[in-house]
DNA sequence: TATGAATGAGACTTCATTCAT
DNA sequence: CATGAATGAAGTCTCATTCAT
């Protein structure tokens, strides 16, 4: 990968979390990337390639992340992790810019791409069911549910105090 | 108000909902409202204008949604009826594009319209106020924040059960 | 049809006699017209349908001028008429540039269009029949790839005298 | 000649015949050819240069074919190879590529090369005179306005029969 | 000789908006 | 109130060409 092409993936994960998809022209792209227009479409056919680009990088990002979850034998700290995850993705701004272009890309393409989240969901369901909870399922859902609308007022409400909410859910699993 | 113009509201309403604000053209409203591309315009100057218009009645639409709510002296009923908001708001297909069309418009733009919840939020704290928590503002403002993860659930993944989620959720809570 | 309309088809048609269609550009075509360049999409949605319209206009044309051949009951008025339909063809510029159209187009969309030939080639055979023609069919075709013949010198060879060679082959029918 | 420089002037021939030049990009000419693009530039100049070098290819094989007929002392003999032409320039599918690609480039740049033609025409004439005809001029420039008619005709529309319609005129030259 | 990243100009097209009717 | 022709700016994308390697 060259640095151009690098460029222009930073610089649109930008733009794209910033003003959206289809408010980002390309030729915004390519100024910010500090390149020239046509290269966008040499490196990647289309816009939408660009983004699928982004997105592609993304999965493997979500991957590493839920891994580590997922492969944790003790289930108070699969709960634990999962509730945390939410600070992790913002931890850095490169971090925060990317998991918002998620949420963005969710609601403008209408893709909620639920089977990346199976594994997280099954090993939650799992961890749930070894801590004797009477629906082992409907907690794993209900958890992640919460992770979805903890994200959308984070991203979304300019004074949202995510750290102490999450506090606060994590005294409810006793955690 | 002409008929034409609610012709407007409602194709706009519907496209913004289905394509989203900025990929949905003047024209596809006009062409679906049937009628004249120019008439936007003379009703409501831009397309920006348009946009406010369908918020606004929008917050109308959720004004009388939360009056019921916040109106309520029993604090059970309170959280019961704040729970089941949600399949109230997707009770026919006009009510759920409406509701869909906010999210999708909070993601677009990026405002959240946290005002619009103040007297919610403050009738929930109350309520668990009475009900003994400990903690009654931040279990009002968690109750929200799930109703958001519902949303954005329900909105964009395809075969979501809504309906036994929050029946779970009513039962976290003693209803 | 509204003026600036008919402009974009004039313009068109010259520009695309003259530099060919893909050579053309739409702003060429609009700063021509004398008309914005989004004023061609409105009317005729694409370069391709710009093209069709003058296409369309072209069989119009050509059906007429037919008509006066194939109607014609005298045989060798019949074979007079279309020896002579080539220099009618260029009677004047607006003409010439229209029938050079149609042949730089069949080259470079590589259609023949031969059924709008059809009924000209039967009127030949019918014609050559009754003259008592060995092969009437036969000479129907040759006679017509000579019009093509001739065409193709006419419009790409500067200095080519048409009027001489056609008055050649009238001798060799005896007309 | 480079194998390299061979293949892409192979890949332009068939590109520049079955699309045209304009519509052929360097890019798919470089593609095909198996090559970088940079190396059309190379070894061409410009697209334009490449262009020439396939014309000027061309320039030799017409002279060779031309010469056959040019140099046979019988006029009967000049007549019925010129007849014939048409039909060793489609015998094999390189060579029927080339002659359409003549004519394709003909009409997208409008250069008729009559100066090509000319040895040929002026046999043709020496050969009409020597068999006595009348016009011995025009009846070469007939006979050779006629070999474009068939040329258009056989490139064009899908189902023509040339060799029947050749045979049909040699009969009309008594050969 | 050969590559392939990179560019800049310009192609086609869309779209919000204006305006005469 | 209503239409629809018209515009100009901006959008996505293509392409001939250059240049460092």
């Amino acid at each position: 990968m060259t640095e151009k092409k690098e460029n222009i993936l930073k610089a649109a994960l930008e733009l794209f979390a910033q003003e959206g998809f289809k408010s980002t022209s390309t030729s915004k792209v390519a100024k910010r990337a500090g390149v020239s227009e046509g290269l966008i479409f040499r490196h990647f056919e289309n816009k939408d390639g660009l983004l699928d680009a982004i997105i592609k990088e993304g999965e493997e990002k979500a991957k590493l992340l839920f891994a580590d979850i997922v492969l944790d034998p003790d289930p108070k700290e699969v709960i634990r992790k999962t509730l945390e995850m939410g600070l992790r993705m913002i931890g850095n701004k490169e971090d925060a810019e990317f998991w918002k272009l998620q949420y963005k890309i969710k609601w403008e393409l209408e893709i909620y791409g639920e089977h990346k989240m199976e594994p997280l969901e099954l090993a939650l369901t799992n961890a749930f069911a070894k801590l004797g909870h009477a629906h082992p399922a409907l907690e794993a859902r209900y958890i992640l549910v919460n992770m979805d609308g903890l994200a959308t007022r984070y991203f979304l409400q300019k004074d949202f105090d995510l750290q102490s909410l999450i506090n606060f859910i994590k005294t409810k699993y006793c955690i």
